[in-house]
DNA sequence: TTTCTATTTGTTATATTATAACATTACCAT
DNA sequence: ATGGTAATGTTATAATATAACAAATAGAAA
């Protein structure tokens, strides 16, 4: 028996669709601000998409280089870079890997939220932890810039699976 | 002019009496625990210690290797695996790099303020931040174990100059 | 269209961070 | 003292990331 790849909230959440969207979103944006979505960046979202599992630039370029392709890592890493700029992934500073946006466009300061079972990613907007930090940080005197918050834990499905 | 470099809270913080606090203090976690603060462990340690600014591995080296030493990369990784599993330091993921812990010995959920400008980092601990992160994980059927607070900003100081 | 310019991509080399694998040494319990 | 465990030394290499320059390409201006 194979072992099916888990994507993201178990057997009700239709990847394709998340995919798709993700991408047109994408383009969207992209029109929207000028920037060049070329078919090279667009390609690396792609690949970045195809699961909720933060993914490694090299394995991204293995993944690129799959069919013949002959990219190197500058190449990967300009457009993660350029990516990242526009907001249409987020790089996990405790796991060196990248990961889909699920909001892109809206600047924010999100949560993310490790499953150390299955890899996956969920992305949160709370506005209660955002406050906790503000409060915390006033009280120092620090001007808030930008939080990395990666919380790593067990997800529902893997912590229900026993 | 010589350029001072700045250690933390600014003038009103006495660093040596600070750095001797935490040598001190992991001396006596260790005892107590049975753990070996081997003189290269304390050597590594102290080196941390000498600001509140993360350092890297290879500038940790670099800096045992001063008076001619000749350490190779393992001694430094396995002695800040030592020093990390025992909670006597962090490691910053955002910065690859890693600082003392202000408060050893206690398991504990950290967030980390982190000052763009002069580089030093605060720790802080705050219930508030830590209960908002539970609030938000349980609503998603998250177990939290790990979390991951880096907070980039400007420190108080940093941001007075202008 | 043609030419110009800026952006993007290709290419090669190398920097930076981290670990594997095995040899040697030091500690300390009996 | 001696046998075993833990710590350190040593060499090599893996994994992640960027510098520097060359070539190609897209879109603006003429």
């Amino acid at each position: 028996m194979t072992l099916m790849k888990k994507n993201f909230s178990g057997r009700d959440h239709d990847h394709g669709a998340c995919v798709e969207s993700a991408l047109e979103q994408a383009e969207a944006l992209c029109r929207e601000r000028g920037a060049r979505l070329t078919p090279l960046r667009r390609r690396v979202l792609e690949i970045i998409w195809e699961s909720h599992t933060p993914m490694g630039a090299y394995d991204v370029l293995e993944r690129m280089n799959e069919n013949g392709g002959r990219s190197a890592p500058p190449t990967v890493y300009r457009a993660l870079d350029f990516l990242l700029k526009h907001g249409l992934i987020h790089r996990i500073e405790s796991q060196k890997a990248f990961v889909g946006c699920a909001t892109p466009g809206n600047a924010h300061k999100a949560q993310f939220f490790i499953c150390r079972d299955c890899g996956n990613v969920a992305e949160t907007h709370s506005e209660e932890i955002g406050e906790a930090i503000e409060a915390s940080a006033t009280r120092a005197g620090f001007l808030v810039e930008t939080p990395v918050m990666e919380i790593s834990g067990r997800c529902k499905e893997c912590h229900d699976d026993k």
